[in-house]
DNA sequence: ATATGGAATTAGGCTTACCTAATTTATTTT
DNA sequence: AAAATAAATTAGGTAAGCCTAATTCCATAT
């Protein structure tokens, strides 16, 4: 059995890790869960004596292939719900995150079989984030952040890298839409400012802010 | 708030007074929720200081007003996410009720609003139950059992007073669908066994503790 | 009116997941 | 290397929701 804390810190720690690259501390988890950094030792005790993470005392957690499943079924159960509520239900990217982090606890296998199914088998979020398949495997995606992007360069618009409601209401106030095409005009040096073409018709100007977290694919 | 277990007792207390008709008792509720009766006694002191039921010490309790309202829109939603299990994910009628168990706990009202256009405005669930309106008002229907017939009554299958899983198997295999038409061509006296032809078809032969469980509404 | 058996309540505890305050450990700065 | 600062841990406690065992209440039969 997998508590709704359990399923909540090994999701908080699976990402940390994904963000940073190293052992998740403490006070990252204390932060992003909004709880005192004495809690989270207390649990990571708990989850450590039940082989989810490996725990180095004073040092960090990192998640055992155990953990990481449970982990990525919970993120994978997060973002096919997150698409159901988008493709089906007509809500907004910027309002099924919170919904999303209900419906991911709800255990049953077959249900999220059958969502699969009744979406087509995504393979992709609303926010462009890849869905794991049912063993916990991710597609491997070539995206990067536009800022690393160069001048001339095509390429389509395929994911967010800040998942903000104020970054995600600023694109839609932008008509700026995942699976857009975007030709980088020009790059202003000094400041990072891109100046892009988006779908051969209107220009836009993005700040360094900005291109830092759209997430793009080269195109030819 | 509402907690998870203040949810589930609500609810309890709302069916088993839909039952019975009378006061819910301790030990009725600590069967139904699978808890001891100490935990009951407990837990009814904490949500009659909140005015969600109303409590006569050693006699019962009984929802008020507040207390109707939340219990009637957790079997709001329990009904909904029913329907859209069956309809849009194709689960069969006696394999719903556990999943929605949990999903009735997700908290959103425009998830819910949503659900309910996505679904186009049911007005009964997989069982034939009636689902309330966002305000709490059921729609009445002139079900009863069909027990209560007579020989010669042409009825509709409309619902079913017995939700168990070995019941709507037994009629799943019966190849017995709500909305079928059926004519009540006999009965036996002796033991109420009911000889009913289907659908203008199949002749069918129903024991008494079938046809009390089959809810039925008079054809002209 | 009283005894009795079943239902309900009270008393005292447990577990989970949290807290604050105090202390220890680790990392920087001087 | 020592001192200062930041991070992590330990100690001791709380609330929610459950438990068992002991006690009290109540309906019914005598």
């Amino acid at each position: 059995m997998t508590s709704l804390a359990e399923e909540n810190y090994l999701k908080a720690i699976y990402k940390l890790h994904e963000r940073t690259g190293t052992m998740v501390t403490t006070s990252a988890l204390a932060e992003t869960l909004k709880v005192s950094a004495a809690s989270v030792t207390d649990f990571i005790k708990k989850i450590a004596a039940k082989k989810l993470v490996s725990y180095e005392k004073s040092k960090g957690v990192k998640l055992t292939e155990k953990g990481r499943l449970i982990a990525v079924s919970i993120i994978r159960k997060h973002r096919l719900w997150e698409v159901w509520l988008v493709k089906k239900l007509a809500f907004k990217w910027d309002e099924v995150h919170e919904i999303a982090e209900q419906l991911e606890h709800v255990i049953s296998d077959e249900l999220i079989d059958h969502l699969d199914k009744h979406l087509g088998f995504p393979t992709t979020d609303p926010h462009g984030d890849a869905i794991p398949d049912a063993k916990g495997q991710f597609a491997k995606t070539n995206s990067k952040p536009m800022l690393e992007c160069a001048e001339g360069d095509r390429v389509k618009f395929i994911g967010v890298a800040e998942h903000s409601n104020s970054f995600l209401q600023y694109l839609t106030k932008s008509n700026v839409n995942l699976g857009d095409e975007m030709l980088i005009e020009s790059i202003e040096e000094f400041d990072n400012t891109f100046s892009v073409k988006i779908n051969k018709k209107e220009n836009k100007i993005f700040s360094k802010d900005v291109v830092k977290n759209l997430l793009v694919a080269v195109v030819r």
